[in-house]
Formats: structure tokens, sequence, C-alpha cells
DNA sequence: TCTTAAATATGACTTTTGTCATATTTTAAT
DNA sequence: ATTAAAATATGACAAAAGTCATATTTAAGA
């Protein structure tokens, strides 16, 4: 009896990828996320960089990162041109957006409950087990995605108080 | 053209079950701590509960349900007891597991990386963009759920100091 | 010993997420 | 105008997570 370990290419290219970890974001979302950040501080109006280019610095498969970039750009979140020359880049405007806007525009809106058990009835007076436990920082870290726009994520980037490597 | 909005009978049903939230916790996990928690205040030894009478005060579908109690005992996490006056408890043993352990046995270890984007290189010197965001809290809870066990968290329900209604 | 009540094992199936490939459209440059 | 280089649209497929059902095993009690 021999047992087939590996039946495509793709269940072996897999073993290549990222791990799967719990971090509240689904990989879909974390790969947008390092997408917008990378063009955030790498990209402008007249500097545009092709899909191709952007896969391999942030460490995305190509082809699926072309399909998010698809999304993020319907989403009006990443600004693109097509044609020879063309290419994807954050205008100004795209920069106000928010890390809430990207996992919006990918996983779809209201994906982020405060409570770890997503527990309707649990808050601050009447916590849950786990509410303590991190809860309130978890509010916390909430309230920056909705607040911290792109455009200061790339500024922190900048200045040398964040590091880029993805 | 008429849109098909239901195609199946689950697909119905599962508009009635909790919305998915990322909360670093898959539901499995979820539905896992909150039965272990039921079962560490209003179980023991010779105060068996069934699985059937275990779904409907932890508000989890009772099939699903009765899968990860299986499974929950194979890991040791659980204790159960077969036929009629059967039914599943926590021992004295079993209340010294971490929720930790719990998630380990529903989904595998090491799901659990500090950073938010999952990159390896992420750390304290070197922080991505998200670390200080969150990161440090985040270890912090890490920690917790490596090192609180069921026990401490059935006293803190006990005294009132934490809520269970699941 | 028989019956019945419970957990257990197993697996089919659905939904969601992740991955990849390809044909089409747009546009710059010749 | 034609060509070539880019994004875009679309969809097929794979893997993971979630859900449900049923046959089997174990043990209590009559």
């Amino acid at each position: 009896m021999t047992k087939v370990i590996f039946k495509t290419k793709n269940s072996f290219l897999s073993l290549l990828r990222i791990k799967y970890t719990y971090t509240m974001f689904s990989n879909s979302s974390k790969y947008a996320i390092k997408a917008v950040l990378f063009l955030a501080v790498n990209s402008s109006e007249n500097h545009r960089i092709m899909g191709k280019d952007l896969a391999a610095p942030i460490n995305v498969p190509q082809a699926y990162l072309a399909k998010l970039l698809q999304e993020l750009s319907r989403g009006g979140i990443i600004s693109s041109k097509k044609g020879p020359k063309g290419g994807f880049f954050l205008s100004k405007e795209n920069a106000l957006h928010t890390l809430m806007d990207v996992v919006n525009v990918i996983d779809g809106n209201d994906k982020f409950n405060s409570c770890l058990l997503s527990l309707e009835k649990c808050n601050a007076d009447k916590p849950c087990p786990l509410h303590d436990l991190a809860s309130p920082s978890r509010s916390k870290f909430i309230q920056s995605l909705n607040q911290n726009t792109i455009d200061e994520f790339s500024t922190q980037i900048e200045q040398g108080k964040v590091f880029l490597p993805l």
C-alpha cells in the first residue's frame, strides 16, 4: 500500500507559503495590507508598480496578489493604469483610507467584534471569562484600524519607526 | 428572471448561527471553549451532562457540538462515560488544562503567532507597522492562554467576577 | 440477558477561503 | 493602424472549516 502524499502541484506549493496563524486577519487581508503599505511607500501617481514586481518584495504568490489588487482597485483603495507603462499606485486620496477600509473591501464589513468568544451579551459590566484577558486592548486595536490612515503608517515607515520587509 | 436565494437547507440554517468574526479563534475553538467552561462549573465526576443537554445553554448546534466533545474527550481535555446515566464531565485533572490545550486539540498546535501580519522577522526591535498597535498585549494574551487553567477560570466564574451566559 | 440510553467512530456534504490560469480590454509607443 | 504591455474579468479548482447524520459500541437497570 503506497500512500499518496502530494496529490497535486498545488498542495505541494502550499508548503512554501506562509503558515496559517490566528491573527484575526484572513490571509487575504494580510496580503492586501502588505501590498497597500508597500505601494504607500514605494509608488506614486507617476511611479507605478506592476503586479508582478510587487509580488516578490512582499512575499505573496503573484497570481493571487493579482486578484487582490484588482479587488482593491475596484474598491477604490488603490489606483491603477492599464497598458504599457501602467501599473498600480497609491494616490494622495487613496492614502487617506484606513486599514479597516482595506479589510472591508477584501473580506466584507463587520468582521470585528470586541468579544473573543463572539458573545453578544458580553461587555465590561458583564464580562465573559476571556474578556479581561484581552478585550480592552482589543477594542483599542480595532479603533486604531478604523482611525489611522495608510498615510500615517507610511510616515511612520519613512521615519524609521517601523519596518517594511514583508 | 427569478433569483435563487437559499439553495439548500444548510445555507438557510446558517443564518441562525453565530456570525463569523475575526477573533483569532476558529468557530470550533470558540464552541469548544464554551463547552469546557460550562462543564467546569456545572459538571463533576458524579454529575455528568449529556451532549444534547449541553448544546442549548452554550448556544452551539447540537450535532456539531457532539463531534467537538468527542475530540475533546479523545484529547484528554474532558471526561466521559458511555451508556445510560452517562455523559460528559470535567475531572479535577481535566480542569488543570489551559485554554491553549483546548484549542490545540481542536485546531492543532502552533496556530498563534505574535505578529499580526504573520511576519517571521517582526519583533520588538524591528517591528512591522502593526506591531505596536497590538502585539505587546497580544503576547500577554497568548501567555495567559498558556498559563491560566480551566480551574482558575471556573473559580472566577463562581466568584461572580466573570459571567457565563454563552 | 435484554433493552435502552448514552458516547464514539465515521463519513458525506456544504460553505468559505485560498490559489491559479486564461481570455479580454485598454493604452502607450512605434 | 498595429503591436505589445499592462490591468481586468472571469471562472475553475483545491484546501480548510463548518455542519449534519447514522451505524457502532458500551454500560446501566429491569
